[in-house]
DNA sequence: TGGAAAACATGACGCTCAGCATGTAAGTTC
DNA sequence: GAACTTACATGCTGAGCGTCATGTTTTCCA
């Protein structure tokens, strides 16, 4: 057995809480916010009722820790992704490929979960709303660093186009769309981007 | 009492159908897919439990049900104002205006609501997908009527392009982000539209 | 090394839900 | 207008839910 390693207090702690945590999402994203239950949560987690009373105070309080955490997840894995980009249109293109691939994965699918029932929940609504805008700002700034030689203004317009767009997209996906067309739509997006791109920095007003 | 009345049977039928119908969608609207129960549209409805047994063996059923109602509204009303749009570019700005306008209303709240949920549902899911697509081809043969000078291909990639855009949009607007942000962003993509299409049309491949 | 404190498990409570069995009223048919 | 069918109401039941009170184990510290 790997059970007999001695924990501190604060590693198991912080084991069991991020347990409960990735349990969570699990949930959202392969049962759906509606059937997530708290019993459903400890099964995955493999824990006890009481350990998530200890933690958290309310299933509501739980909910809202595991935006926070997995905003944080995605929002590491944008940062890494988007550190590596070559500038130009084809940084551009690969940025857009890039945004896609994030909101579009499971940690997404999760996401958009909380965000729907969050419209309904005054209280998971707070605890969302400005994780999900510090994750925009931060994943703007190194977009915005990859695209230096634009306009900060367009840059940032084709950045929230984009998201907007590729969020839609997710939600296409989600209910089983055909992915090949898509391919065809990110493809002309990513067309139309590179050619915006292109005017805005040879023609600057 | 305007109880008076004496109504036939189909007549009857019909009325507590579509009264528990736009309960349905009412509910998830103001109450979100989670926490809609057959007891609440019930109140809603000013029904019993036993009318909605009778009309629907099971719930899953009622939301099937729920959603054809609802895709039948949502395509009446875009076939209505999608009929009298101009022609040319200034058409192309209208026309995305009004599918914002189709994709950010309250009926368009409650099918995020019932797609989302779908993507965890089988049932609902099988029960969604004909109907909605459905709605998207009756829609895109409507906006390929207007811009009827694009080639069809390109007209259905802007199409769909700006589907995806504003449902994003739309979830965006569900919890509560920056309406004058929105706004910029649909006007740029109208002048983006407006401008590829008049590249299309003047220069014909 | 023993007691305090933190982390976690167990079981029970009140509540709401969806589904069903049964009863009643309204409309139809002859 | 009486038998019959359809439309709807009422009350119940078992299951699942979130929360809480109380035990048990594990780590810590003096």
């Amino acid at each position: 057995m790997t059970e007999t390693t001695h924990r501190t207090q604060a590693q198991r702690r912080e084991q069991t809480r991020t347990a409960l945590l990735d349990a969570t999402i699990d949930c959202l994203v392969e049962v759906g916010y509606a059937r997530t239950s708290v019993q459903e949560i400890c099964a995955r987690a493999r824990v006890s009722k009481g350990a998530v009373q200890h933690h958290f105070t309310a299933k509501a309080e739980l909910m809202a820790a595991a935006v926070e955490h997995l905003t944080t997840k995605l929002r590491r894995r944008l940062a890494e992704s988007l550190d590596e980009l070559p500038g130009g249109g084809t940084g551009v293109a690969a940025a857009i490929d890039l945004l896609w691939a994030g909101y579009s994965g499971t940690l997404s699918t999760a996401v958009t979960e909380l965000w729907v029932a969050a419209r309904t929940d005054p209280e998971l609504r707070a605890a969302i709303r400005p994780v999900d805008r510090a994750l925009g700002r931060a994943t703007l700034e190194h977009v915005t660093q990859v695209a230096g030689e634009l306009p900060p203004e367009r840059a940032e317009m084709l950045f929230w186009l984009t998201v907007n767009l590729t969020r839609g997209l997710a939600l296409d996906a989600e209910l089983g769309g055909d992915p090949n067309r898509r391919r065809q739509l990110l493809d002309e997006w990513k067309r139309i981007a590179v050619l915006l791109y292109q005017d805005a920095t040879a023609a600057p007003s």
